[in-house]
RNA sequence: GGGCGUAUAGCUCAGCGGGAGAGCGCCUCGUUGACAUCGAGGAGGUCCCUGGUUCAAUCCCAGGUACGCCCA
């Protein structure tokens, strides 16, 4: 017996081990089946799961399991990267709890007992991950997702630490990785360098601080700059104006004397300056500034970092100023300014402020030697291969976003001032030449090359941007360098399921690479890109806001399936999820209207028959259930096909509970509960058979509670939904005469029963029908199905043309007046109203088509079978029009 | 400043060149042997505005307004 109601806590670890006993998950290397491949976006191995991973998974999974049932040998690759900031700072905050912290050459903080060398550091690091990393993947089978497990990737296993290896060397080697000097995005908290990608401008309120620097050789003459970071004056090695200002034009050529500091400063003419912003002179500080730095190039000038990588200032600069940080320095100097007379104003000003997307802190361009990546090199054919259709984004105008950042790429600054990660394979000789070599054995033999003896080297202590390795995912996860099997089979992959924040991280770079280094084959042909997770007001989910709806908090309360159909049923195209629990609790209350319909079969002895031939139905409820059960499946299949899955999940929805639940099973019922045997047996066949392979329509959204009663009520515990074969129905079991008279009999039902709801008439009051003007086919139908329509409308009696009864309420049906003698209870007023209020209607709909029709434009153009349509419901109106008109009129004469 | 998107019922959103839809909410009624996590019925719309194309526009096009997101 199944369980008075649905217990998804119950019944979800069992079936997730019934499908891992059964390796259900796992990629088969089947070569007579064709491969389906999907790469999961490697979460951070610091993540927990959150909306839209769950989201995202969702997606994947309802794919993958799509996928294997039509068939297919399927990989979802698992794994995680090692998220290098972020997981540097878990178990740099661990250890200092112990007292413990890197030896970075420098002495020890206050408090702390201990350094530690970067070997026994990532040891301890590797440790954390053994231990608590990883755990959102756990979070994933909660999810249900049915990733192959066996085959977890993390980026720094060593197979995909050699696959970063060889994709350095190599690009290093064909000039594609190069070393410069420039300017880059410090993080003064992290100590590291970060790419402009997790670089966020964030809008602060701030001040504009007008300085007045002496001119040289004319007393009492001075150039105003303005400025928002005064601090990084002491740096400044020019002033600039633009050249067609009238104003300063007789200054360029000049010079200025930085004030505090007491440099000779030249001012030089350059269009960055514009003269509608402030004074229209802007000071220029070259190694603290990314348009500064451009145009210290073009005037030759020169660059003083005035920062250490605290972004305190540095030997650099006066005495007064050493060792300040950035913010303490900025309140002397402009007092110091102040003080001496040459502050002339402040303004307030709101502009953006980089911040570190981890540290949160403001980020500083700092000028050091990094490693970088040629992009806009490896970009070119990856802009190609979606130019040509080779990968293509779901939902479309994505490529626009893609092509724009790609075509304007910059070059990617890959090295990390971090211990975690994978170690930049360069090393220095005594001199600093550089030897880029996939281990130190064959870096000593170039250098040993290069300087004719064996010298002794020092490797580049920096590690690899985390992205640089996830770039490679979809290749180096199936084995490559090696050869393998499984990367013959299993790439390219099928399709990349990812949110759109992560386009330019992930999704561009693995094209890149990608193509650079499997010749030329695009790493997945579909991008599908869905749309962030925002809470019902809208807003973005955030710890800080509060408003963070938690997945597993979620799957506890109302079961992973109700979560997982909810998140189908929102992610339309195009659009925000905005998730409200309320719509969870809705999707949980369809779970149970399943379930009652299983048990209702249950009840009635409908059992799982596994020789059961839907085509060899006589009953024509049976064959009309079969029929809609038939036209549900291409819905459901098209639409998963297409990335429609808030079309596949309505579907579904709307068959279940819609036609199935409310109709058929009551229409059901008399049969079930009759007294012809055979008529009976057809009908338990039936209703448990439909409601099976409507699960089945329904497991890659809803696995656990699906696989459930497939195995309580199916083929039993020998049987898996999950390796089952997805459902093919003939095309003869779609049944057009039962459409129609089953449809006809619906509508019989719902006019009956909404007159006597307007009537308020009793709801167990059993009442007459006397139908009128019946053509012989509607007599049939209501001869054939009379038992239900008095079931289920609550009349007790059906005659035909019968003269109309004192007080009656009628309605139209087609050809047919339905009466109901409801002398006692009727109303004339309200019935007087209701028969003029549906007569307006009719009217505006008659006036329409009249119009249309009489345009002879129309139908001189419009196709002809719009024009029968039209004049098919214009006939229709005026029938009903008629009646109603009749109707009325014998309402007023009583 | 550049790019992308959205505007349809009280809310959240589907949809579509030819009869305005769903879920939730709301109102009325209901203990009919699956289900009150339910059933029956109902109210509720200037499909943002203005023009254009078309026999026909909520849908296509142009402009406008408002809002959102990404990038600088």
């Amino acid at each position: 017996m199944l369980d008075k109601t649905y217990r998804p806590d119950e019944v979800e670890d069992r079936q997730y081990s019934r499908w891992e006993a059964a390796d259900a998950f796992s990629a088969k290397f089947d070569a007579t089946k064709e491969p389906f491949t999907i790469m999961i976006p490697p979460p951070n191995v610091t993540g927990s799961l959150h909306m839209g991973h769950a989201l995202n998974n969702t997606i994947q999974d309802i794919l993958v399991r799509y996928q294997r049932m039509q068939g297919k040998d399927v990989l979802w690759q698992p794994g995680t990267d090692h998220a290098g900031i972020a997981t540097q700072m878990v178990v740099e905050r661990q250890l200092g709890e112990e007292g413990i912290e890197l030896d970075r050459g420098l002495p020890l903080a206050l408090g702390n007992t201990k350094h530690i060398g970067r070997e026994e550091f990532i040891e301890r690091v590797w440790k954390w991950r053994d231990q608590s990393g990883g755990t959102i993947l756990k979070q994933l089978r909660r999810l249900g997702a049915s990733c192959d497990w066996q085959r977890e990737r993390f980026t720094m296993d060593e197979g995909l630490s050699e696959a970063v290896l060889k994709v350095f060397v190599t690009l290093y080697r064909e000039g594609l990785i190069y070393r410069d000097k420039r300017l880059v995005n410090w993080d003064p908290r992290f100590h590291t360098a970060i790419s402009d990608l997790e670089v966020e401008q964030k809008e602060m309120n701030g001040h504009l601080w007008h300085f007045r620097y002496p001119i040289e050789g004319e007393e009492g003459r001075f150039i105003t700059v303005a400025t928002t970071r005064p601090e990084t004056m002491l740096g400044d090695t020019a002033v600039a104006v633009h050249p067609d200002d009238e104003r300063y034009k007789d200054l360029v050529g000049k010079h200025a004397i930085l004030p505090l500091v007491g440099r000779r400063i030249p001012i030089v003419a350059d269009d960055y300056a514009d003269p509608e912003q402030g004074s229209g002179a802007v000071k220029i500080t070259p190694a603290h500034d990314f348009n500064d730095f451009e145009v210290g190039k073009r005037h030759d000038l020169e660059m003083i970092n005035v920062f250490d990588r605290d972004a305190r200032l540095n030997d650099g600069v006066p005495e007064a100023y050493r060792g300040l940080d950035r913010f303490d320095a900025r309140k002397k100097i402009v007092a110091d300014m102040e003080a001496e007379g040459l502050l002339e104003k402040v303004d307030d000003h709101r502009h953006m402020v980089p911040h570190g997307d981890r540290s949160h802190v403001a980020i500083e361009p700092y000028l050091t030697d990094q490693w970088y990546v040629n992009a806009a090199e490896l970009a070119k054919p990856a802009i190609a291969a979606v130019e040509q259709g080779e990968t293509v984004f779901v939902p479309k105008q994505w490529e626009k976003t893609y092509y724009e950042w790609m075509r304007n790429i910059q070059p990617w600054c890959i090295s990390r001032q971090l211990w975690w990660g994978h170690q930049v394979p360069a090393w220095y000789g005594p001199d600093g030449e550089v030897f880029v070599a996939h281990d130190e054995a064959e870096a000593a033999g170039l250098a040993e090359q290069h300087y004719g003896k064996a010298v002794e080297l020092t490797r580049d202590s920096d590690v690899l941007d985390t992205w640089f390795s996830s770039a490679l995912w979809p290749f180096s996860t199936l084995g490559w360098p090696e050869e393998t099997e499984a990367l013959k089979r299993y790439y390219p992959g099928d399709v990349l399921v990812t949110g759109f924040d992560i386009i330019f991280f992930w999704v561009a770079r693995m094209m890149m690479s990608s193509l650079h280094f499997m010749d030329g084959k695009v790493p997945f042909h579909t991008v599908y890109i869905h749309a962030l997770v925002r809470d019902e007001k809208g807003q973005k989910m955030s710890k800080s806001k509060g408003n963070v709806l938690d997945p597993l908090d979620l799957i506890e309360k109302f079961g992973a399936d109700a979560v997982r159909f909810t998140l189908t049923a929102l992610a339309a195209q195009g659009r925000d999820v905005k998730l409200a629990e309320s719509r969870i609790e809705g999707y949980r209350n369809f779970c149970t209207k399943i379930w009652n319909a299983a048990r209702f079969n249950e009840m009635n002895e409908c059992r799982y028959d596994a020789d059961f031939d839907p085509a060899a139905n006589s009953q024509r409820v049976n064959r009309w259930i079969v029929s809609q059960l038939a036209q549900t499946e291409p819905k459901v299949r098209r639409a998963i096909e297409d990335y429609r899955f808030n079309e596949a999940a309505q579907a579904l929805y709307q068959f279940i509970w819609n036609t199935y639940c409310d109709w058929y099973l009551e229409f059901a019922k008399p049969l079930l509960q009759g007294e012809d045997a055979a008529a009976k047996a057809e009908t338990r066949a039936s209703a448990q058979w439909v409601l099976h392979q409507a699960l089945f329509l329904l497991h890659p959204i809803m696995p656990f509670l699906t696989e459930e009663l497939w195995q309580q009520t199916g083929e039993g515990d020998s049987s898996l939904m999950i390796t089952s074969a997805w459902p093919v129905f003939a095309e003869s079991l779609t049944d057009a005469e039962a459409d129609a008279t089953l449809g006809w009999v619906v509508r019989m039902i719902g006019q009956i029963r909404a007159v006597r709801s307007e009537m308020n008439v009793p709801p167990g009051a059993r009442i007459a029908l006397i139908v009128n003007d019946a053509s012989a086919g509607s007599k049939a139908r209501i001869g054939d199905h009379e038992a239900l329509i008095k079931t289920l409308a609550r009349v007790e009696t059906i005659t035909f043309d019968q003269p109309v009864p004192q007080g009656s309420v009628q309605d139209v049906l087609d050809e047919c007046s339905l009466v109901l003698p409801l002398a006692e209870v009727i109303d004339l007023d309200q019935e007087q109203a209701r028969l003029k209020k549906e007569m307006d209607k009719l009217k505006g709909e008659i006036t329409k088509l009249d119009k249309k029709l009489s345009n002879e434009q129309f139908l001189a153009k419009a196709p002809e079978d719009v024009v029968a349509e039209q004049r098919e419901r214009l006939a229709d109106s005026q029938q009903t029009m008629t009646k109603l008109q009749s109707a009325l009129e014998r309402l007023a004469s009583a």
